[in-house]
DNA sequence: GTCCTCGGTCGAAGCGCTTCGAATGACGCA
DNA sequence: TGCGTCATTCGAAGCGCTTCGACCGAGGAC
């Protein structure tokens, strides 16, 4: 059985090659009943334009790579709805989409681009310093990254608003009448290497209960039991009337709760807590929180990428943040 | 910057185009002193092989398909682990990995396959009576499926061996001396359906306990707290004397603790349990489990697909359980 | 010395598609 | 009636690579 090829449909259809070329592709006006003609046999000799072929002749191979950070410690639920949702965007912009793990580094991304197997490039979780980010400001393809790197400049990237975002916690505390909040936010390390998305949580933060008035202090904090505990007692030696807490630490949000419980004070009674983290968490803790939008973070990027592929300049966009109320403050 | 080609290589090395294409693929034999100066054209020029070209001409895309069940309720962490277990292996063999959902449906694998997009598929978690069974059967591609549908004549598929799972399981508590022990099992309606994996698994438990002269039964088990809770309570009141209990149902898992813990049966003083679940549940609760070796899985299914693509016969391989020793057994 | 063999290399014919320039008619207008 | 126009359609030239058959010398067998 061999594979139906165009030259078999415009046979079939009693046309030129190029004839049924234009008929598929659009590109030049057809008259209404050869076009009819023509998919009547594409449908009749069920024929599939060969992806290669395609992609020699008109140099658009109609796939971007997806390149993830399938490392241990990544948020899953938040990795595979990113995924599912550019799967899902990409095939609505009639592209597929590769994959590619994180740990190929450049040389797998300058491979799949060099080899024109993909049209462009959709990095995830890019670092501060990703080794990944030179290369791809001078590569022909173009490229959206999830999350900024230090230097943004001349790239497209897509992110949560992380400064709206702190703003958004401090702001639901300020309605509900507390008067002195704190955020507990990543761990110090993480804001000597100057990364990004914390830094500006913080300020959003700081600038919106300042600016409503509010009495707020901002402090990083670890990982383990023991230092959220301390840290969170601390935080209440030194602020006996505090009354809100942020936590933007996904792995300290568990033991900031139990610490809280070890103090004696009890969420939401004595104290409102806002997470930003990804649902699952949040939600299996029944905690108010900003989530992160993975869905709609696969789906921009996509936009954005297809929109470079047309040529069209592409901005970095900063997604709003929602705030999902749950049980954990009043 | 035009983009290099085979045609640049062989007049920078002073050869054939021809000759290029064999140092390259090694299908014919080059003089020692010709392949080198090929390949240090090759470095300096920077030259990677179109891939459509290629493709297009020797019928061999260099890719396969993983097709993913990206749906709300898989378990995350073995879905992640194959995936990443697959695109590695699959880079050693030299070929990409092209991600798709399940949701794509049958349509979706008959567009990749007819489009030569794809050499071969990988999909998985099959159902028992899964529409894109008979496509596969009479694909031109290869495929190898995770998992075991209703028939499985004349397919490839991969899957851990839950009779020796099962079996393993009862071994494991009639070494420990326990002298009636129980299986709970998947809902009901999983043994109607006829699903083969949990079928076997009771086979295996059964046969083993058995034939080791133990009392053993077995017991369907829905999902949620009330129900599991009054399984567990049914199943002591008839064996009072019942020391050991397998569980093979991940989300019945957690309930089942809290069950046993209602009835005031402490694991492991009074009750062994031993899972059949993925790593992370098993470990979360430090259960002795029998894990799910998905990175395993991953592995093995890509070596099959890769030996069917070289016209290899490749029948199914089933995986031996591995049973991991925590807390919850003694 | 002649013929054959064989390792090593070359040339050219596609693979199936897109795309550009040109050809073909039909039609309207002078 | 003749000619320009426009809408359609066609033909052919690649795109960059693989692969098949052929070619070419050098060495061995006789």
């Amino acid at each position: 059985m061999r594979t139906v090829t165009i030259a078999d449909v415009a046979r079939h259809a009693g046309v030129a090659v190029s004839t049924v070329s234009y008929v598929l592709s659009g590109k030049r006006a057809i008259s209404a009943t050869t076009r009819q003609r023509v998919l009547d046999s594409v449908r009749v000799l069920g024929y599939h334009p060969n992806a290669g072929a395609r992609a020699l002749a008109s140099k658009r191979a109609n796939v971007i790579a997806l390149v993830l950070p399938l490392r241990a410690g990544m948020n899953l639920p938040v990795l595979m709805q990113f995924a599912t949702s550019v799967v899902a965007t990409a095939r609505q912009y009639d592209h597929d989409v590769l994959l590619m793990t994180a740990d190929e580094g450049p040389d797998g991304i300058r491979r799949v681009a060099a080899s024109a197997m993909v049209d462009g490039l959709l990095l995830m979780d890019v670092e501060v310093r990703d080794t990944r980010v030179p290369l791809l400001r001078d590569l022909a393809e173009p490229s959206v990254l999830i999350g900024f790197p230090a230097d943004a400049e001349g790239l497209t990237c897509v992110d949560l608003d992380f400064n709206q975002a702190g703003a958004l916690c401090a702001a639901h505390l300020a309605e509900r009448g507390h008067r002195e909040i704190a955020l507990l936010g990543a761990p110090e390390v993480v804001y000597e290497r100057g990364t990004g998305f914390a830094e500006r949580t913080r300020a959003g933060f700081l600038a919106e209960a300042t600016g409503r008035g509010l009495h707020a202090v901002a402090v990083p904090c670890e990982e383990t039991y023991d230092e959220v505990a301390s840290a969170v007692k601390l935080l209440f030696d030194a602020h006996p009337g505090l009354t809100g807490l942020v936590v933007h630490n996904e792995a300290a949000v568990g033991h900031v709760l139990g610490a809280l419980r070890a103090l004696g004070r009890a969420v939401p009674e004595d104290v409102s807590v806002v997470a930003i983290c990804p649902d699952d968490i949040a939600e299996r803790a029944r905690l108010t929180s900003v989530l992160i939008p993975a869905e709609e973070l696969g789906r921009e990027a996509v936009r954005l990428l297809m929109a470079k592929l047309d040529g069209l300049p592409a901005g970095s966009i900063l997604l709003e943040p929602r705030l999902t109320i749950r049980e954990s403050t009043r």
